[in-house]
DNA sequence: ATGAACTATGAACCTTGGTTCATAGCAAGC
DNA sequence: GCTTGCTATGAACCAAGGTTCATAGTTCAT
C-alpha cells in the first residue's frame, strides 16, 4: 500500500504521514521501501494510525504515545493508559465547573458582562 | 497597583501580562501610565484576568476572548456563550468515548496492544 | 510518449500561548 | 550613594503538531 492509500483510509495527510515517521510514532516494521524508494506500507498501519489518531485526540501527545508503544512492560502501559483515565476524569470535571461559570455568566450572576460593558 | 502586584494577585507572570496587553485582550482602560512610564493597573483588572485566565482554560482561544470582550452586542456575547457551552458537551461526550477507548484496552479488547508487542 | 498525478527529500514555515534576552531607566533600603 | 530589585522595550526564542516549498524522479492513462 503507498502514501496515498494510507492517507485515504486514515484520512491523514501524507505530510502528516511522513512527519509521524520522522517522529519515529511509526513503528519501522510498518513501512518498507519499494525498488524506486516508494514507501510501502503494510496493511496494519492502517488500524494502528487510526489508534493513534484517537489517542491524540484524547490528549496523548506523541512523545507519550511513542513510549507508550516503544514501553517494553506491558504493567508499564497499563500503567499509562491508567493515568489518562485519571486524567481525562479530571477534565470531565473541570468541563463540568467550565459549565456551572458560563451558565451563571448567562445568568448574568457573574459580573463579567458589567465589566465588559464598562469598556464601550 | 503595579505589574508585581497583579502578577501575585492573578499567579500569571509578568511577561504574561504584557503579552496579553500586546494582544489587546486588556482593555486599554485597564491601565495607565505613571510619571516614569511605569503601568499603573486598575483594581479591577484582577478579577478581569482571573476570569480571562478561567476561560482560556476552558478552551477559549485568545482571539475569542478579544472578541467576545469587544463585542458590542450583548446577544452576541449569549450566542458566543452558549455555542461554547455546546462545544464543551461535544467534548465531554468524546471524553466519554475516550474513557471506553482506554477501558477497552485495559481489557484487552482492543488488539492494540497486541500490535504494539509486535514490535518487540 | 507525453502530461497529469504520485512520490521523495530536507528545510523552511506556520499557529498558539507564551518566555527569555539585551539593554536601559527608576526605586527603595541600608 | 550604592546595591538590589522592579519596570520598560522590541526582538528573538520555545514547544507542539503539523504544513508548505523547491526540486527531482516515477507512474499511469490516453
Amino acid at each position: 500500500m503507498r502514501a496515498n492509500e494510507v492517507s485515504k483510509r486514515t484520512a491523514l495527510p501524507i505530510s502528516t504521514l511522513r512527519f509521524y515517521e520522522r517522529k519515529q510514532l511509526i513503528p519501522v516494521t510498518f513501512i518498507s521501501r519499494d525498488e524506486n524508494n516508494y514507501r510501502v506500507y503494510d496493511e496494519e498501519v492502517v488500524q494502528y494510525l487510526q489508534d493513534m489518531k484517537m489517542l491524540l485526540s484524547l490528549g496523548f501527545t506523541i512523545e507519550e504515545l511513542i513510549f507508550l508503544v516503544n514501553e517494553s512492560s506491558p504493567e508499564e502501559k497499563l500503567a499509562r493508559v491508567k493515568d489518562k483515565i485519571a486524567y481525562i476524569q479530571e477534565l470531565e470535571a473541570k468541563l463540568e465547573a467550565s459549565k456551572t461559570f458560563l451558565n451563571d455568566l448567562l445568568a448574568g450572576k457573574a459580573n463579567f458582562q458589567t465589566r465588559c460593558r464598562i469598556e464601550h
